[in-house]
DNA sequence: ATTATCTATAGATCTATAGATAATGC
DNA sequence: ATTATCTATAGATCTATAGATAATGC
């Protein structure tokens, strides 16, 4: 029944995993170690062999998934990819592997510093890359309309969420999507 | 110690306004009934007698504290106001009595349809809050850019909560609220 | 022999209910 | 008599720990 040191390394990478969907989609208060570990097909019991605590996992999932969520985002070629791809209905209706900010953002907020894992390094990511982005098509990038943008795309993306009409949460993703191609359109004024 | 049936309507106020500003500040699911009450100066035996449920005060504490919100931004002149406002130092640090979305945006979003209390509403208003500071600025209004406006206001708030580092959190606010008003200024290209 | 996992359980917390209490309201 | 509130508690759930188990790794 024991499995070998590498096993074990795959055991402890599938419960981050799990629990950074598990937590994305019910939030992180409403899912347990017995949720995150019956996810990943083991014992709750053996959790604390892999972490100290639900904290110190709450902090590392939170991490792991920042991550993935940048590279999910990392392919694209515009702000008007980047808007169509992070502003889609699958993104809105599949938060499991989707950005972190707006899916725990409030709920990483309430924790203590140093336990949100690297949510300033995400920011900050987000933010360079629509600077990228901004550069690539034009030549100059403006942190200040960067800044301005990635709020857009997250707020209008809790909005789209959080609305229980789907009418007014699907006209929120398109007419922010529009906003963005038309922007795009304009010549600059930065 | 039975109250009249005014003092007894007035605990019954008393509870949602502490759930609101308990819920807003901790999150739905870290604050028990027991909480709520103790709070409202009550025990928790007699929460019962006013509500059904936990889930029967979520939904009305959440209408509640979303009427709250949409008085606290009432007042405002023009977008730059209500931007410097909603993306005050003081907004992002007392969450209490602040936007529901940008609170408990997420948290809403994974309760069952019809337990959200009246966040549609809540949305819809906001937005028509914008178009109406738009058409008295400059005598038209752009439903498209009032969207996309207020999902930076709530973009920016979520990020500056959510960020563990107080200059970029500083910065988030600070940046947006100056993309506002740079916007103000521009001649109207809608 | 070491160690990743499992079984079992302690202790805390949370929602909800039952029955008692005591002052209001007819 | 009615009813808002309180006391006490049942039942479920959640975090964490202790000790047993069995296969790996030296």
């Amino acid at each position: 029944m024991r499995p070998t040191r590498e096993q074990a390394k795959e055991n402890r990478q599938r419960i981050l995993d799990t629990a950074a969907r598990l937590f994305h989609e019910n939030g992180i208060h409403a899912v347990g170690v017995d949720a995150v570990m019956k996810g990943a097909g083991l014992t709750h019991g053996g959790f604390y062999g892999h972490f100290k605590s639900k904290n110190d996992l709450t902090a590392e999932a939170a991490s792991h998934a920042m991550d993935a969520a940048l590279q999910a985002f990392a392919d694209v070629k515009t702000i008007g990819d980047l808007a169509a791809s992070y502003l889609s209905a699958e993104h809105r209706d599949i938060a499991g592997n989707g950005c972190t900010i707006a899916a725990l953002g409030p709920e990483l907020a309430r924790l203590p510093e140093g336990q949100r894992g690297t949510v300033s390094d995400y920011v900050r990511a987000q933010i360079a890359q629509i600077e990228a982005l901004q550069a690539a098509a034009d030549g100059k990038s403006d942190r200040r309309k960067a800044i301005a943008d990635l709020s857009s795309l997250v707020g209008a993306l809790v909005m789209a969420r959080t609305v229980d009409d789907p009418q007014l949460s699907d006209e929120i993703l398109t007419e922010t999507k529009r906003y963005f191609a038309a922007d795009a359109e304009k010549p600059t004024d930065s």
